[in-house]
DNA sequence: TTCGATGTGTACGGTACCGTACACACTCCC
DNA sequence: GGGAGTGTGTACGGTACCGTACACATCGAA
């Protein structure tokens, strides 16, 4: 039996998906998770087939994670759609995970193969939507419309630089978030 | 009295607002801007002092055509409330500048000289859209809710991957913006 | 203890880019 | 037409990174 390895495959995509987060992309450079994580790229090329795989694996890793564990924690804990709607929202949006989630939006603008896979999740994310305000809204162009708001929120705030004078950031949030799950709006 | 330079500071600006749309701030190059232009990087380094400077620049630039320009012509126009703000939507997120708005925004994620820009940006923007809908909503916070949410709406549809069945994308976006327009929401 | 497999360090060649230095050609002005 | 003076091409050194090749150390198993 060989040694356990000290740097498997877990930790390039571990730290790869780090470097995402922290700085997009073209962050993601093999030599210097290497330094990062105290060794060199030597490794490195015996576990991927260079520095695309390696993004291409960051990826599944992260559709993974982002997908399944949010809804079905969300079936899970139950509640009325207004409570899951806003479970769903604080599992999604984890520190970590929520930048991640940033970076590959960015990277899906220039990418077409990413952006395939960012469609397939944000359809399944806007269809947990729509069930949720379907169930106390008739009208389907307004399910549409708030599905669309409560996304844009979503993605929206972390690129918002603005102030919101006598509120905390969070505060602001909060109170448009309130009002699109306010039963007659 | 001198010829006229070929590539001319603004030249170098404008190309780099183009790179920069196109593939955020590590795209924007000296030699690749160059080669676009048809030039060698010759020329480059007698108007800036470096590339860190070109990016000043740009940034200069940006900040005051996307500020100034676009509330001056709303002034202008006038309309009623929700007029204006429909086209202030308009001009603000031309194609092309709209493009370079996200990449800053993306940007500025990563450099707090940036950051502090846009949110000087941000914040004319938002002042403007309270006193729009603080003129036919009473409710200080709906007026910030639904600011923040147009706000919202304006930047994160463009990173939203989803479709909407039956709906074209830009359906869906006006849905949701209608639906903040409602004097009664 | 020795063997064999495997992850790592080291060294290398290649590419893309930054910034500097300098000669040259171009264009305007006299 | 003959100077200036300025933008550009060319050449250079330096850095950071990719990917390959290979020797070596390290550990489990015999």
């Amino acid at each position: 039996m060989p040694p356990a390895p000290r740097t498997p495959r877990s930790r390039w995509i571990e730290a790869g998906l780090d470097a995402l987060a922290r700085g997009g992309p073209d962050a993601v450079r093999v030599e210097a998770l290497a330094a990062e994580m105290g060794v060199t790229k030597g490794g490195f090329y015996g576990y991927f087939d260079g520095r695309t795989a390696l993004l291409d694996e960051m990826l599944d890793e992260w559709e993974h994670r982002s997908t399944g564990a949010v809804l079905e924690q969300v079936e899970a804990e139950g509640g009325d759609p207004a409570e899951r709607l806003r479970l769903a929202g604080r599992l999604t949006f984890t520190d970590e995970l929520h930048r991640i989630d940033l970076a590959v939006r960015e990277w899906a603008r220039q990418d077409p193969s990413v952006a395939a896979r960012l469609r397939r999740i944000d359809n399944t994310r806007m269809e947990f939507l729509r069930t949720m305000f379907g169930s106390f809204i008739a009208d389907p162009d307004e399910v549409e419309a708030r599905s669309t708001l409560i996304f844009a929120l979503a993605i929206g705030r972390h690129f918002i630089a603005a102030d919101h004078p006598g509120r905390t950031h969070l505060e602001a949030i909060n109170l448009a978030g309130e009002l699109l799950l306010r039963p007659a709006l």
